[in-house]
DNA sequence: ACAGGGTATGTCATATCTGACATGATGTCA
DNA sequence: TGACATCATGTCAGATATGACATACCCTGT
């Protein structure tokens, strides 16, 4: 894992699992997290590509400007669950969420 | 979709997959549950190949029997979270995950 | 018929997530 | 410089998910 995303995990309180023990994830917890990370970054990219802003891709999922900011940061307090709907609502194809995902394991050892 | 309206249908026996189209789903919202669904069936695939009770499953990702059972059923209590953090316990790799949800979108018409 | 393992389903207290809001940081343009 | 847009981050009340539990419903074997 590379240092600023390091950083950025170390900051806040990820505190996956069962334990509050941020530095010593278990693999699946790593996996977990890699994952979401990877859809934040791909949700960033999808919206710059259809040239919107936070606050106007909030507006399209009904959520709001903060929120978004969230999940493009992949923040421990955003689930699965609203990335993924918010990349459908974006247009994406379960094809590419499956490549974005499939390239998350990849990117691993 | 209205949620109280979803909850008050739920109540009257109204299951996944076998009457959405009675529900006013968006095609986002009903991408979204055919997603859960076959994640849901995934799950329960895998954990047969593994000889595992649902109970064993459950100990083994720290939830419940009964959770597990909702799980495989893509009941709406149950998240895409609890659903990927289980099948990744469970051994499937990100290729896995990709696939399942690849076809998923190809299954939908 | 009974017993026991496995599964489904409803409920509930608590844990976690969510949208909204405030505020700060950064960049751009005039 | 100031006005404005965009994005980041913290907080919080209300919404949703969670594990645990009870219970009922299969099976299969005896």
């Amino acid at each position: 894992m590379d240092k600023t995303k390091r950083k950025r995990l170390e900051k806040k309180g990820w505190r996956i699992g069962s334990a509050a023990e941020f530095l010593d994830l278990t693999p699946e917890e790593n996996r977990y997290i890699e994952l979401k990370l990877a859809l934040g970054e791909h949700l960033k990219r999808r919206r710059r590509s259809r040239r919107l802003s936070q606050e106007m891709l909030a507006k399209l999922v009904s959520s709001s400007q903060s929120r978004v900011a969230k999940m493009e940061a992949a923040d421990p307090s955003v689930s699965l669950d609203l990335l993924v709907r918010s990349l459908l609502a974006l247009g994406s194809s379960e094809k590419e969420l499956a490549k974005v995902i499939a390239a998350a394991g990849g990117a691993r050892g």
